[in-house]
DNA sequence: ATGCGTTATGCTGGTAAAAACATAACCCAT
DNA sequence: ATGGGTTATGTTTTTACCAGCATAACGCAT
């Protein structure tokens, strides 16, 4: 018996930031390009930038500063309000994650070393 | 901004009781037909009927107690075992909801009354 | 000027999930 | 023996979502 959790922020009923999002941004910060962090996971460009576009339109906050063209054709890093909002939901993710763990094996798990 | 979660349990990595089976169990249990609880969903009794298969497939426990035929066309009660499960499950599921509200308000409404 | 790699965005076909439909079997009551 | 209300299950239809395709604009480098 094992057990599974979602958790995710909406604002007005749509949802905002959950896992996927947060996987997505964090590799964009770490590869400089919506492109190459898609491409890293299973997931098409053309996906990646739906996602974003939503979750921006939503919050009303950019989430990244976009160049086209360029030396490297181009590029997109996080904002500062980006990165302040993913980390806190991270530590909450974190946080959450501990507690239901817990629970799990407080209830499913009494006799275990 | 709000939140919003879902945990549920698995068996070999299927599903095997969340929110949805919790409450039709709670449906039938209350007025003895899956038919009936189904009705009071907004799901039809074929639907309602494939989840609990499923889970019981999956479980292999019987969750249900069931007639066909008889004095009122035939019905369903819980199983002993059924109630201990989901009885053990509400309240897992009950610490967590608390531990994810809290964390939420911890990260997301620093100083609100 | 051509090309490369990127952001940006509409469109369309396929697929998987869900709903609806159709029957059968059962048993008590009338 | 007929009917009503139930469990049980296969089949079909509809719907919703996702994947991929296509295309444009941009700016630097060569």
């Amino acid at each position: 018996m094992e057990y599974r959790f979602k958790v995710w922020l909406e604002k007005e009923g749509q949802p905002v930031l959950g896992d996927g999002l947060l996987h997505l941004l964090t590799m964009i910060r770490q590869h400089g390009s919506i492109r190459k962090a898609a491409g890293e996971m299973k997931m098409s460009y053309r996906q990646a930038w739906g996602n974003i576009k939503k979750a921006e339109d939503r919050l009303g906050i950019n989430l990244l500063i976009k160049q086209i063209g360029g030396e490297a054709g181009g590029g997109a890093q996080l904002t500062p309000e980006a990165e302040m909002f993913i980390e806190r939901y991270r530590e909450f993710r974190s946080e959450v994650d501990s507690a239901v763990r817990e629970s799990f094996r407080k209830f499913f798990e009494p006799g275990e070393s």
